[in-house]
DNA sequence: TTTACATTACTAATTAGATTAGCTAAGTTA
DNA sequence: TAACTTAGCTAATCTAATTAGTAATGTAAA
């Protein structure tokens, strides 16, 4: 019998299995895993229509929230993560290569609304297919049940992740010597 | 009454509800969402100890693996899925720290031990009740019975996710003009 | 109405993370 | 032994992204 007191990586007992952490571990692994091919697949699709990962992602949520005419460069950062500068500069050669619009708001001229150009839309309308075909691998061993359990379980997750990062600001220091 | 077929980003009709693929858009964002947390919060941790969010993969990977005397570049490398170029750049800064060793494998002289060494186990020892923490609130919204069943999802998705990743590789081919 | 402050976007310089290509040494196979 | 493969290392390079600083515009307070 072992009497160690082994330091776990959780200690909550809904996510240990016989006191152990190894499928927790494992989940964790499987987690990063599974993001990691989700980013390989966008980076194949921007391949597609001759972009980077990250300018995809920024046609993407330009695509997706452009409710009225345009959206501004802090918008799209804010949600993507990334700084705003980065976007201007990703934008920038988006515009160059046709696929995107930009002009000034002239409700707020500090501001700038970037829409898709009609190339735009169309190199997406062109690749949606073949991602079809790659998600519907990629999520072929979801049926409806596990796929309703999994949206609400992962949905259920996000503002604890948002609270959990959160806990390592406070503390800057370092541990050791 | 809507004629035009909306272009979706799966087809499978146990991910579309209503016809629409905005649940399953909102799934791929959340595990985005939720990567990117457990990234951050890695390199909170990373930070503790010293070194950077890289690093501390490569020192995990180590830790796991090292089952009889140590554990290869290429070993570490395919496991966190990187080069061996990187791992033989970043460890050579975990030893400059004193938190790895390295020594060559008699068995086969190619080849290198890659160890923990009683200083990089106490650094892990110091940061775990803080890991221990994190999770505990990162996780918080899972019972024994949604995390077992997130496991499992999850554990069933990886094959899939790889099969589809593969996808891409044969047509290397750009679309539009 | 100034004055102060905040916000938006842009530019330039820099950093971090990682890759590719080429090399050497060691092991394996024909 | 000759040809090939594998493991790891080094140098150069690339990409994604940040920080810091600036200019222009907008908002609120005195």
């Amino acid at each position: 019998m072992n009497n160690l007191v082994r330091p776990l990586t959780t200690d909550r007992s809904a996510l240990l299995v016989d006191e152990s952490d190894e499928q927790f571990r494992q989940l964790v692994y499987d987690l990063f895993t599974i993001a990691n091919h989700m980013q390989t697949v966008r980076e194949g699709m921007a391949n597609r229509i001759g972009v980077t990962g990250p300018q995809y992602s920024i046609l993407m949520a330009i695509a997706e929230m452009h409710d009225k005419g345009g959206v501004g460069v802090k918008s799209v950062a804010d949600h993507l993560h990334v700084t705003g500068a980065f976007v201007t500069s990703e934008t920038g050669k988006l515009i160059k290569q046709g696929l995107l619009q930009k002009r000034s708001d002239p409700r707020d001229r500090r501001r700038v609304l970037l829409t898709l150009t009609e190339k735009g839309q169309e190199a997406f309308d062109a690749i949606l297919p073949e991602l079809s075909r790659i998600n519907d691998v990629f999520f072929s061993s979801l049926d409806k049940t596990t796929f309703r359990q999994l949206s609400g379980t992962i949905e259920s997750m996000v503002p604890y992740a948002q609270a959990a990062t959160k806990l390592l600001d406070p503390a800057l220091g370092r541990v050791g010597k």
